[in-house]
DNA sequence: AAAACGTGGCAACCATCTATGACGTCGCAC
DNA sequence: GTGCGACGTCATAGATGGTTGCCACGTTTT
């Protein structure tokens, strides 16, 4: 690889001279040092300019799991915020693994400017980023039990919850049942005390069997499904509260030959994959996704300027955006059971 | 940040012995150095270390969509063999455009070991790798036409678009369609190649109308879904080639509320993200998706490791996965569900 | 004529790795 | 006791490829 000093020779000027070149100063033997990087292929080593000017103008993105469309439109959202502001994005995968997920910000630490982290859980270690020199580091989605607070987008779960159970106890619905995530994520969490209190203040007790708790995957949505639905007594609603649990989830309601919403009222949160082919259309809770990973850009962003101004004081910042409840056909009045609209015959 | 030196008089040793430590050389005082490294939280500069090694140990995948459950498996096969050799993997997304991904790629080259890349089009550019001294470039899924030739690992895309055809003449029909991707996209062309030729060669010639162009995207899929669904004379059967542009196949096919497979047989491409969903059971070309990621990674290795032994005559390898059908429920015998020529009325 | 400004070169600097030569220690063979 | 090699250690110096503060120089402005 040519190296500055090669393109400083062929131009005849100081490598220093190229160096304010490339950096945008104006120099008058522009044209030439242009013609010899052309003709020499240059381009600037990353790890030299890396190493002295302190940074990479690079920020990572740590998600759980980027097969979960969810995550991939936060993704999009949050480059396209880069991109408008001269910063690289990379993507990095945890599995939901909390120890890869170690694994990945210990390595990625020295690598980027600052990481969007998409907590594997809340006891994910957030200790790398608690030294006062450390990057910046932004939390999405979920939070973590560390003792120092850092940026964070989240959004409003606790009404999520709430938005959902309203709409079914509206409907009429008392036997409920909800999946759930484990109990070490917050997210999950909120979403499921804020369905249990509007039923609890209706003075309906959630039994405890109809509280499954999956791990966000779609496998683990079809077996709470199936525990639930495979009950003697059925509950007539069930909310599922992510997108990717909700696919395994009318997996299992397939199986079973169950009709929304004839058979089951269903209220999911988020987008699935497949929204559009799926039908009935289905009841959901939605949020801004591009714009909550634009937001988590964003925040990155002034984070990075206060710390080029070296202010210091720059409290963290928590934002929660809004989320709504999109009507689908998938859930009825209870006992009612509207019509079933179904894609096509299943004629297996 | 803490430094070698930092740590060097921490441990009252010379920096070269802690460095000689890091890289894994028997050092008498590793007790001690390892005692300061911890107090200190020492992380050896990635930027220094790059610079003056040389290397990264990071490859870069590069892919024209996240949110394509394809690239999510293959991601995650090549991410396995990845980790097992000590090599982090980063992902970048190219959003199918070809000026995006060339700059991707020049942004991404300095800073990685290697680069397994699935090209936004044949068109695309990867010259930046053409020079002897460049970092190596696997190709996956779709080839190039530059000069020079890389690994790459494909599938049989001509063969999936001869099992498809020939299901679909075995089961009557004459009358097919089929959505495929760009002319610039050589996957796609060859799966539609071979599904031409058998009706060819069964002397059905395929009309132009019903040989529509994508973009690999669900709405592309919809469109052209739509376009070829609603002519007067439908066709009994449809061929996509790809996962994306079926979903949208699946919703238009919703809308003009057809059914499958009683008036229309659906052969998809890859496997769809909300499979287990969709009913019927679709009739799916399928590849093995992780493997073929897991092959790029070892083709990277191995390359890497040519170079690493100054080998420059390795030959560059293709590696071509097998395709299979799984039959599922979207295809029937023709004119068993009568296909109708007309319309369904639209009753919204 | 003096001040301001654009420009270019020199050299220091970023954090790490490594080659070199020198040195001490140890075990072993003579 | 001496010689020898293996080994671990040290200090030093050079190298990696850029960036940048400083200064000198020349040109333009006031």
């Amino acid at each position: 690889m040519a190296t500055i000093y090669d393109v400083a020779r062929a131009a005849g000027v100081a490598p220093s001279t190229v160096s304010r070149h490339i950096n945008g100063h104006s120099v008058r033997q522009s044209e030439a040092i242009e013609r010899a990087i052309g003709t020499l292929g240059f381009r600037a080593s990353a790890s030299a300019r890396n190493l002295r000017k302190g940074n990479t103008q690079v920020i990572a993105m740590i998600v759980p799991d980027i097969q979960n469309p969810y995550y991939a439109a936060t993704v999009a959202g949050a480059e396209e915020i880069g991109r408008q502001n001269g910063l690289r994005m990379v993507l990095c995968n945890t599995d939901e693994d909390i120890d890869l997920e170690d694994d990945v910000l210990r390595d990625i630490a020295g690598r980027v400017d600052g990481a969007i982290l998409v907590p594997a859980s809340e006891r994910s270690s957030t200790s790398l980023f608690d030294a006062p020199n450390a990057i910046p580091l932004v939390l999405m989605d979920r939070e973590t039990l560390g003792k120092r607070r850092f940026d964070t987008v989240t959004i409003e779960n606790h009404r999520g919850g709430v938005l959902a159970a309203q709409h079914l106890l509206d409907l009429g619905h008392r036997d409920v049942a909800i999946i759930t995530g484990p109990v070490t994520a917050s997210q999950s969490r909120a979403r499921e005390t804020g369905f249990l209190e509007v039923f609890a203040n209706a003075d309906i007790q959630v039994p405890d069997r109809f509280i499954v708790r999956g791990d966000f995957r779609e496998a683990g949505g079809y077996q709470a499904a199936l525990d639930i639905l495979s009950a003697r007594r059925r509950p007539s609603a069930l909310f599922v509260v992510n997108n990717m649990m909700s696919m395994g989830a009318l997996r299992a309601i397939n199986d079973l030959r169950l009709r929304l919403p004839h058979d089951l009222s269903l209220v999911c949160f988020d987008q699935l994959p497949c929204e559009g082919v799926i039908s009935p259309r289905l009841t959901t809770i939605r949020r801004p996704m591009e714009e909550q990973g634009a937001m988590a850009m964003r925040l990155m962003l002034t984070r990075l300027r206060a710390e080029a101004d070296d202010d210091r004081d720059h409290e963290p910042r928590t934002l929660t955006l809004p989320v709504e409840l999109v009507l689908g056909a998938s859930t009825a009045r209870a006992g009612q059971g509207a019509a079933p609209v179904t894609l096509v015959e299943d004629d297996r």
